[in-house]
RNA sequence: GGUCCUGUGGUGCAGUUUGGAGUGCACGCCGGCCUGUCAAGCCGGAGGUCGCGGGUUCAAAUCCCGUCAGGACCGCCA
């Protein structure tokens, strides 16, 4: 498989610690590494020396050093995490003093001569051993954190998908073209990283929220595929699955393609990640799934498809007719009843369902549960409803004796919502979900606009350059509400790893669309004048879609946060603590950038 | 902008519900003993503004208010 990393033989060493075996036994080795543990006999010391890592030849060995030995006192004296360079000889060990745990455990080197490199002070946290720092600590000493190894495994993945990546999309004819990083402020979208320009007083580049406009453009100057894997910027809140400032995309782009090619495409590409990056396994095609009917069934536009367990609706049947107020009103204050079936749940806690009663008030709607305990049902539902009327509930969602139902009532989406909440959390919780499998899906369809709730008017739901299904005639005669775009997620496992689009390169469709949405030609031009402009001299049809290079990572590495697949990574509230970043500057560069520091607006 | 969780020697935690002496566990650190350990062992020791500020109380790690830091989430992320 992996080829040897060939090994500089230099002064500090000219084998891996971690590559000794019985069959080295004799050789006179130089070594280098980090003392990962001492075991101090008094007469007699131990050494763990580890070497770097992230290869797989790095490792540990066993050293042993004598009393008689001049650097002994030194060694004796040395923290652990010090950096040391001995030569000495391999041995073998007995039988009754092998270490079966480790690679090297056979053997062991007799230290004949030792050179100090460097020497660690006491460390905030222990580097050897299997307590998990604490996060805060892990991203302020993130050098000692990676010597732990995990990080760097990870790490040394994550080039081999970057390497993978380039190489597979190469071979698909995709040009990888890097796109600038001082750019222009765009006026739609996330907030932007604006950097000051010296040269230009009083004005600003942008950090590309993503190379959207670029890859257009690309298409337009007649590249045929581009790809990149492009870093992005957003000046927005942070989540467990999202970067605040920064990530990476794996951003694509097609001319004369259809939705169907781009899939097609990435179905190659994320195959053969899965195929050779993991132990898990996929198929494909990867099942589509219209937008409106993914809601519907899972609550959510990313469900985890790993399990069944869908969304029922018994507006019809429960709703306006039974003695509970809230179910009887449902109907005609156009609200929803939706029920979930919560497997063996019947013997939860009470806090439990109150906490999921919570949830559902805080977005906006009412959760109730019914307990399908063997004894008897309990749950404030079991009260208020007769027996006909719970064996309707239960049949709906297929509850059983030991289950539970729960119920939302509502507007329909948040109805929704909030079941498609606990779906994901039951998921995790009931151990649903095959951990090794990869549900992979496309969610299509998407609706184009969506009423702002503020103005009443239409904004675009997604991304403003999606081709409308029905191209102009639908932007004629279709209530913008019920305007689909040609525009798809990648789903996979309750993440969503990836949008993308058919885009819109003609001009008359652009400026129909966006006169929806409120902008006239003046504002269209203004805001994206390379576009605009672009796609009045022959722009090809073109697609394209940006997977999350991070989150494949997560979902490969099976990790809940993205700080473990990132060298570097900001905390929740963007601040490296590693490097002290964003920090204040001095004031000759504020006065050479013409910028003056205003006190923040009273709260 | 908001909600929730967490903050206790260098590290990870328990103690907070029901106020009563900085009480406890594991690791680390310092000193001593120890020639076959590999989480070495044994003996001894040091190390604390219980995040910070205010309040209630005879008495606060514990209750209340505020604030800071870390995390999860809502808003936000076309």
């Amino acid at each position: 498989m992996e080829e040897t990393r060939p090994l500089a033989v230099n002064r500090y060493r000219d084998t891996r610690a971690g590559s000794l075996r019985p069959d080295d036994v004799g050789r006179e080795v130089r070594l280098a590494g980090w003392i990962a543990a001492k075991r101090d006999h008094g007469g007699l010391l131990f050494v763990d020396l580890r070497d770097s890592g992230g290869t797989e030849a790095a490792g540990m060995v066993q050293l042993v050093l004598h009393p008689q030995l001049d650097s002994f006192p030194t060694l004796i004296a040395l923290r652990v995490e010090s950096v040391i360079s001995v030569t000495g000889t391999v041995v073998a060990r007995s039988e009754e003093t092998a270490n079966p745990r480790l690679a090297t455990g056979g053997v062991e080197v007799g230290v004949e001569s030792v050179e100090v490199l460097s020497t660690a002070d006491v460390l905030p946290f222990p580097v050897e051993g299997e307590k998990e720092a604490g996060e805060e600590a892990r991203l302020r000493y993130r050098y000692l954190d990676m010597r732990r190894g995990p990080v760097v495994e990870r790490l040394a993945r994550r080039a081999r998908l970057a390497q993978l990546v380039r190489t597979h999309m190469a071979t698909r004819g995709f040009l990888e073209v890097q796109t600038p990083i001082l750019t222009a402020s765009s006026p739609e979208g996330a907030r932007d990283f604006l950097v000051p320009s010296r040269l230009h007083p009083g004005e600003f580049y942008a950090l590309p929220q993503a190379p959207q406009q670029f890859k257009q453009l690309l298409m337009a100057g007649g590249v045929d595929r581009y790809f990149q894997i492009a870093p992005c910027f957003r000046d927005e809140a942070s989540r467990a699955d999202r970067s605040p400032g920064e990530f990476y995309q794996i951003d694509l782009e097609m001319a004369f393609a259809t939705q169907e090619d781009v899939f097609e495409e990435v179905e190659l590409l994320m195959s053969r990640v899965v195929d050779e990056l993991s132990d898990k396994s996929t198929t494909t095609p990867f099942p589509r799934l219209a937008y409106a009917e993914t809601v519907e069934r899972y609550g959510t536009d990313k469900p985890d498809l790993r399990f069944e367990l869908e969304i029922a609706d018994v507006t019809a049947t429960l709703g306006g007719r039974t003695e509970l107020p809230m179910f009887a009103d449902a109907p005609d204050k156009g609200q929803r009843i939706r029920a979930l079936l919560a497997p063996s749940a019947a013997d939860r806690p009470r806090k439990w369902f109150d906490a999921f009663a919570e949830a559902a008030k805080r977005l906006g709607v009412i959760g109730s549960w019914l307990q399908l305990d063997p004894d008897g049902t309990k749950g404030p539902l079991s009260r208020k409803l007769s027996d006909a009327e719970l064996a309707t509930l239960s049949e709906a969602v297929g509850a059983q004796p030991g289950d539970a139902v729960l119920t939302t009532v509502g507007p329909g989406g948040a109805a929704s919502t909030a079941l498609g909440g606990v779906r994901g959390a039951l998921g995790r919780e009931l151990g649903l979900a095959d951990p090794r499998a990869l549900a992979f899906a496309w969610v299509v369809d998407f609706p184009m606009y969506e009423r702002n709730p503020d103005t009443g008017g239409w904004d675009f739901s997604h991304n403003p350059f999606s081709m409308p299904q029905g191209g102009l005639d639908a932007l004629r005669d279709k209530d913008p509400g019920d305007i689909l775009a040609y525009q798809y997620d990648l789903v996979c496992n309750g993440l969503e790893l990836s949008s993308g689009a058919v885009r819109n390169h003609r001009p008359d469709i652009m400026e129909a669309a966006f006169a929806l949405a409120g902008y006239d030609v003046e504002r269209i031009e203004s805001s994206f004048p390379a576009l605009w402009n672009a796609f009045h001299f022959g722009p090809p049809p073109h697609a394209g879609i940006a997977p999350g290079f991070d989150r494949i990572l997560m979902m490969l590495e099976d990790q809940a946060n993205l700080r473990e697949v990132i060298a570097f990574p900001l905390n929740q509230s963007a601040r490296d603590l590693l490097m002290g970043a964003p920090s204040q500057v001095n004031p000759a560069q504020l006065r050479e950038l013409n910028l003056r520091i205003l006190p923040p607006p009273e709260a």
